[in-house]
DNA sequence: TCCAAAACTGGAAGCGCTCCCAGTTCCCGG
DNA sequence: CCGGGAACTGGGAGCGCTTCCAGTTTTGGA
């Protein structure tokens, strides 16, 4: 390419990446150069030359890779893919739900795979978290993860939105809130159902205890059965998310109660599933686009030497019919 | 590293990629070191020097990225990144809506960002097409665009699919079927209204015109209500795929109009909308995982030199209550 | 016309790894 | 005890790009 347009490497370099110290005429031979022959430099070797991929890593944890099919995850790649473009870094999506695929993502840390990296999902105790913390390499948290939290993270407000879910149950009247939480490894099925809890109590209401699912449409049913067998007088129910709230809705409607006149349901999320699900579902909308955007906007700040300030993204509530 | 094993960096590299030529006792010396030093080889420099990125790029096309946000998405990738897994191969993933992302990908194919690339969601005389045909590295479809077959790809059996719809909805006594269809630049749109057509033809019916939508909800909904307006005699719909299935559930039940009873409708697909949609639609299921994973298995045997054969996978109908 | 400063140029040294190949060591049968 | 082949070893040349730096050319003011 360099000997095509007449000059050294070093000018062609130099031209390519439109830096100073190249006359008029050789950056013109040079996109001439280009042109003519369809030279699009090797991006391997611009990398091992300059100490960057140009790609970041989404990984997303958990112990079976059908977590992923949650819709919620698409929305937040929809997010960062489009902040990344914008940096022109390259996304690079790891499902890390086996050990071999932690033990991959361990590798990619470490051997420089990437130029930082988002981390969601996390369970209580997950070693990625260790990882994380070992890695020379800007590391962002999409979601706290239990424990202290992280340098770098991108959140959202899940004790408030969950306590304003709750509120609006009591103040349409329900006195008999039960909360259908997600998975209490994870912070935000933690946070959660402390925003339940306080709104309860703040109401002067009790609080029932946790009633643990997974996040799953179908572990939102089998809690909802639980629940009305042990309260068949409730009167309203908090879901930690809407597929959970989904699958409450549906033992509710086997179970012939009306909702929401006989139980109110709220959920958690405001995905695809809260509008379409009958009837639709009033839930505590979370901005997941903007989450994705924002957390690789955080990475590039990071990889860009800057040291941006973690962030706690509002929720709001959307009222449709279910409660 | 090599040193402090006390062997040249051949031998190293050697031992690390357990190779041969390599006595047991230097193979342990750079076994120590490795672990004393927490030497993890750099991947850059590897693939520089091996020609190889160790990683696979998966492109989904579209004008707008909220394409992606459709589930079918997510398991494609869980199929494909598992397949990748396997073989050691890391997963990019290029929403190419904007020109700006498309020039990314053709830049990606040109500048050997990755061993290979699989390309999905193409419309007819999609850029990427051509980008696709002229990049020195495995291009495998997922789905064959409009037009001539390209070498390797892998797809789903639409028009036996949507045949199977159809005859369903005719054996079951339905005489006045339509078709909301899929955008008809894609080739999926097309071969499901074929599978429809023949259906109809071969039942000595009349065929209904293609009701175009764009595999949404909405869309779905929208020609629901058009066909409607003209056709008030309808007895059957099939819709392309689920969402819009499930948008014409909607219309039809703001129209008072019951389902099955007076008309009855089938989608595609089988994702989960399809289940919670009320009544739970009667689908054609596609296995989408599989799909991801096959894919993924035919880039990687085309990576490592092989000639795989194209693949369909077949389909199969789901019965349950809207037909 | 002359000279210093500014602008440009290209040789060469990396980036961190792989891999060819010539040289060395080891092991055996003869 | 020797020769030959198999097994091992490490020097060195890349992989394709960036970047430092010493050297050369331009420019413009005196």
């Amino acid at each position: 390419m360099a000997e095509y347009a007449g000059v050294s490497r070093s000018v062609a370099s130099r031209a390519l990446n439109n830096a100073p110290h190249v006359s008029r005429a050789k950056r013109e031979a040079v996109e001439r150069a280009v042109r003519h022959l369809g030279y699009v430099p090797n991006s391997t070797a611009r990398a091992l030359a300059t100490r960057q991929t140009g790609a970041a890593a989404l990984v997303v944890s958990g112990e079976d890779p059908s977590i992923f099919a949650d819709p919620f995850f698409a929305q937040v790649i929809v997010g960062a893919s489009g902040a990344l473009e914008e940096a022109d870094l390259h996304l690079m999506l790891c499902l890390a739900a086996s050990d071999r695929g932690r033990k991959r993502v361990g590798e990619l840390l470490r051997s420089k795979g990437a130029d930082g990296v988002m981390l969601m999902a996390l369970r209580e105790g997950d070693p990625l978290i260790r990882m994380a913390e070992e890695a020379e390499m800007p590391v962002v948290f999409g979601g706290r993860p239990v424990g202290p939290a992280p340098r770098w993270y991108v959140d959202v407000d899940n004790v408030g939105g969950a306590r304003e879910a709750t509120e609006y149950l009591v103040s349409r009247g329900r006195t008999r809130v039960a909360a259908i939480c997600g998975r209490l490894d994870t912070e935000a099925g933690r946070a959660r159902y402390r925003g339940y809890r306080d709104a309860m109590l703040a109401a002067g209401l009790d609080p029932f205890p946790p009633q643990e699912g997974d996040f799953t449409e179908s572990s939102g049913a089998a809690a909802m059965a639980v629940l009305l067998a042990a309260h068949p007088d409730l009167d309203g129910v908090f879901a930690a998310n809407d597929n959970m709230g989904a699958g409450a809705l549906r033992t509710l409607r086997e179970a012939g109660r009306p909702v929401p006149a006989d139980i109110a349901v709220v959920g958690f999320d405001d995905l695809a599933v809260a509008r379409i699900a009958d009837p639709p579902l009033t839930t505590v909308h979370q901005p997941i686009t903007a989450f994705g955007r924002e957390m690789a906007r955080m990475l590039v700040a990071l990889v860009n030497g800057q040291d941006p300030t973690p962030l706690i993204l509002p929720t709001r509530l959307v009222i449709r019919s279910s409660a």
